[in-house]
RNA sequence: GCUGGUGUGGCGGAAUUGGCAGACGCCCGAGACUUAAAAUCUCGUUCAAGCAAUUGAGUACCGGUUCGAUCCCGGUCACCAGCACCA
């Protein structure tokens, strides 16, 4: 009889909802084991093949780790701000929560369907008020500690819609909506202090096992250099020009300073610089360009000499020109930089495409040629010349710089700190009042959640305000300090923020006193182990460890990191190879595969398609291979005896598998665990028949992978207790071996033969064995032995002349 | 450009303290069952030569160390990811 997958599916999943089987009980005796997986964006697309395979893999785990004794808290919930349901708000005129309710819905169904054992008692969405609630506590206690603060910054902004814009939607140039020219303009924005949190965010990577590509991207976004900050003279004014740079020993190879065209020293001195028309002119041409454009492309140097302005090299008494430049950057370092033509490229190339000298100063290369970055003997260099060590020379100038008071040194970091800040509907909004009279107020504790207000038309607002700014009865309200007249802040947090705590809110979902009771969250403690994408190792990744470490500081929780253990998962490519998207056309829908061929067939697929770090194509015929493995599994059930031993010929063939498969699981080898189940079971159908209790460990050690077919089975095997919370099958590393082993002889290095030993058979009873082989006679007939070796188990080498 | 990673059959991929390369699955071929097809089962399936036993070659490419190299070392090429004028 077949496997009827859907009413078998249908039903445990039933039973395992209404048992509450996988749910997490707060201070169980047991030992605990927390598992997150990322939660997902609802969109209306619903689940993709790419949410599967990321939680699958944790699925089988916390699956394994409840029949190990585990108390398992395995959750799910929704990450529900965001720009796509504003926009199908915006075009369908359906509000953006009734969208977001339809869309979790949709989602809650479809990962029921698949069986994964999340405790649904703990679904969390973002942008419910409860949620939110804390979301909006956290970021006053953030304001509070003086780590959100409002800043000016250049932002892409259309002034023919007059709404700002990302990077994303102004590529070229150009509006995506209007066409028209996008320009930079100023705006006050919120910011999140993050770079005072760059050093403990590094420092933290030494406490938690990541993989090593995920703490090295972490290491390059904070991106911490150290050097000195050095102050050149102004010829003819007291003013100090201070650049950053990473190679103080360079110092005497200055030939000229670039400042960033937005350089606000530029204005002070306006008058004195002669070109300044020049200036401007440049400046405008620069202010056009993206940020996108600026940094992307790599192309020729531009940039203006500015006549009447000109700077003092500090040690050396050198007076030097001073350009604008637009490959300097405002928003590292001080915005201004020490050019040393020789020893480094881009200043290298600048030089010579406006003619300023190129002194050497480090021996080594050839500057008539390029620049010479690398090591070697100080000339040129006054009291530094002669030394070879970059180190030393280093401190040495560091050293002088600090005697002479015109510099000291310094550390600097890429990670700018995090604009927090949208001009949208759907998103949390910002507590902060603006009074007239007390400045900035926050909005008082016992009024949060700060609602968003009802609204019909969602669309942003004018002048490249948020939506929010069109509602009267929210913008208008009192100051909480003095009770005068005020006017709300109207924009909202970015989507990033809602995902920056949710792993604490699983912990104790539904409270309303405190973000979570401080007794759960030490029991829970931190996530043992976090699986997600590596498009979220920078981002997401730093800003909740961020977050994290803030809360810790402030006493809200009990570890100064929140995750222990991160992995990621490959991605799942289109049968095509390619990325799955719609416009290609090549998107897999899970929820078609678990209709057609079931869900166990589906969790098997995606983790048997390949190493689980990596990418992998979808093949609809390998789907199939997964379907004919589940429905021969199914098939044991004609075969059973009613023994209640392993039998003699696979007993170590069962032993061997269990190590396996218990290992591979918590190594996210997922496919080679799947492949020796196959391996097992082709063996049992060579035998013809299976034993109970050969019946009982295979359906338990595939029990996490496919759960449904293997809990029917073990149902019609009589037994009574659910295969998901009994005992994970234990194996004895003795019987893992058989008693007779076949190896390998070669004859130099080539095998020629192979021959059954006994397993504990010694050198020279394997060397006489291997001598006597057919097939290695005829190598070795008239040949003298030079050499002869037996690798334990694993093959005879003789080495003949 | 920089940093990290990867390169194995027709395909996805196994195997490393240096020890039988290609586990497992897909595809493909042959056979069994069937009125037939599907499904299922059995066998084969790296390439080349041979009816065959077998022999030779083979883990991106070139070279080295070793009794023995997919694995270690030196060089070259290709691809992928992240960062990208970071001073």
């Amino acid at each position: 009889m077949g496997y009827d997958f859907k009413a078998s599916e249908e039903k445990w999943q039933r039973i395992w909802e209404d048992k509450k089987v996988f749910r997490a009980r707060d201070f169980d005796e047991k030992p605990k084991f927390y598992a997150l997986v990322e939660f997902p964006y609802p969109s209306g697309a619903g689940m993709h093949v790419g949410h599967i395979k990321a939680y699958s893999g944790l699925e089988v785990l916390t699956r394994k780790r409840r029949k190990e004794g585990y108390n398992v808290l395995f959750p799910i919930g929704f990450d529900a701000y965001g720009l796509p349901t504003e926009n199908y708000a915006i075009k369908t005129g359906i509000h953006p929560r009734k969208v977001t309710d339809m869309n979790i819905a949709k989602f809650t169904s479809q990962l029921k369907k698949v069986g994964y054992s999340f405790d649904w008692d703990r679904v969390i969405d973002t942008t419910e008020e409860g949620y939110y609630k804390w979301t909006q506590w956290i970021f006053l206690k953030m304001f509070e500690h003086g780590l959100a603060f409002r800043d000016k910054t250049l932002v892409n902004y259309c002034p023919s819609c007059k709404v700002v814009l990302s990077n994303e939607d102004s590529q070229g140039g150009k509006c995506d909506i209007c066409h028209s020219d996008i320009i930079q303009k100023s705006k006050d924005v919120w910011y999140l202090r993050i770079t005072a949190y760059a050093d403990k965010l590094l420092q933290g990577l030494d406490e938690v096992d990541f993989l090593p590509n995920i703490r090295l991207q972490q290491e390059n976004w904070i991106g911490r250099s150290t050097g000195a900050f050095v102050n050149f003279g102004v010829r003819g004014t007291d003013e100090k020009l201070r650049i950053y740079t990473t190679r103080p020993d360079t110092l005497f190879g200055v030939t000229f300073m670039v400042m960033a065209p937005e350089h606000p020293m530029l204005d002070k001195y306006k008058s004195m610089i002669g070109n300044w028309d020049e200036v401007e002119a440049y400046r405008a041409e620069c202010a056009k360009k993206t940020e996108f454009e600026r940094t992307q492309l790599v192309k020729d140097k531009t940039g203006v000499r500015l006549s009447g302005f000109t700077a003092v090299n500090p040690v050396s008494g050198k007076e030097i020109p001073v350009f604008i430049s637009d490959y300097v950057m405002m928003g590292y370092g001080t915005g201004a930089i020490m050019a040393v033509p020789a020893h480094d490229q881009r200043d290298y190339d600048f030089a010579k495409k406006f003619g300023v000298d190129i002194i050497e100063v480090i021996k080594g290369g050839d500057i008539s040629v390029e620049a010479y970055p690398g090591d070697g003997e100080m000339v040129n260099s006054d009291f530094l010349n002669g030394l070879t060590d970059k180190k030393t020379s280093i401190a040495v100038m560091c050293e002088k710089l600090e005697t002479l008071g015109v510099g000291e040194k310094g550390v600097q970091y890429k990670m700018k700190d995090w604009a927090f800040n949208r001009q949208r509907y759907w998103g949390e909004p910002i507590p902060i009042v603006y009074c007239d009279d007390c400045g900035m107020v926050p909005v008082p504790y016992d009024e949060l959640p700060l609602k968003l207000p009802p609204m019909e038309n969602f669309a942003p607002g004018s002048d490249g305000e948020s939506p929010l700014a069109k509602v009267e009865s929210f913008v208008n309200c009192t100051c909480p300090k003095c009770g005068k007249k005020a006017r709300r802040e109207t924009d909202t947090m970015p989507q990033w923020a809602g995902s920056s705590w949710y792993f604490l809110r699983y912990i104790d979902p539904h409270n309303d006193k405190a973000l979570a009771d401080p007794e759960k969250l030490k029991y829970w403690g931190q996530v043992d182990w976090y699986n997600g994408g590596m498009e979220h190792v920078t981002r997401h990744l730093i800003y909740s460890r961020f977050w994290h470490k803030f809360l810790y500081d402030i006493g809200v929780v009990p570890t100064s990191e929140p995750y222990k253990k991160r992995t990621a998962q490959g991605l799942i490519l289109g049968p095509d190879g390619v990325k799955m998207s719609k416009s290609r056309g090549n998107v897999v829908d899970p929820n078609e595969v678990v209709d057609e061929l079931g869900a166990d067939v589906l969790r098997t697929y995606v983790l048997f398609m390949g190493d689980y770090e990596k990418a992998a194509p979808w093949s609809k015929e390998s789907v199939r291979g997964c379907k004919r493995f589940i429905d021969r599994v199914w098939g044991l059930l004609d075969m059973v005896t009613p023994e209640t031993e392993y039998s003699k010929k696979l007993e170590a063939a069962f032993h061997r598998t269990v190590k396996k498969v218990s290992e591979d699981i918590e190594d996210l080898k997922y496919n080679t665990a799947i492949a020796a189940l196959m391996t097992l079971l082709n063996a049992i159908y060579d035998e013809g028949s299976v034993t109970k209790k050969e019946l009982e460990t295979f359906i338990g050690l595939l029990n996490p992978i496919a759960p449904h077919v293997t809990e029917e089975m073990n149902e019609r095997l009589g037994n009574t207790e659910l295969l998901a919370t009994s005992p994970w099958p234990t194996w004895d590393d003795a019987k893992c071996v058989e008693n007779e082993i076949e190896i390998a002889v070669q004859v130099n290095g080539k095998v020629r033969d192979k021959i059954v030993i006994p397993a504990d058979a010694d050198a020279d009873a394997a060397i006489a064995a291997a001598k006597e082989a057919k097939g290695v006679l005829a190598f070795t007939e008239g040949k003298t032995f030079v050499k002869e070796l037996y690798v334990k188990g694993r093959l005879v080498n003789l080495v003949v002349k």
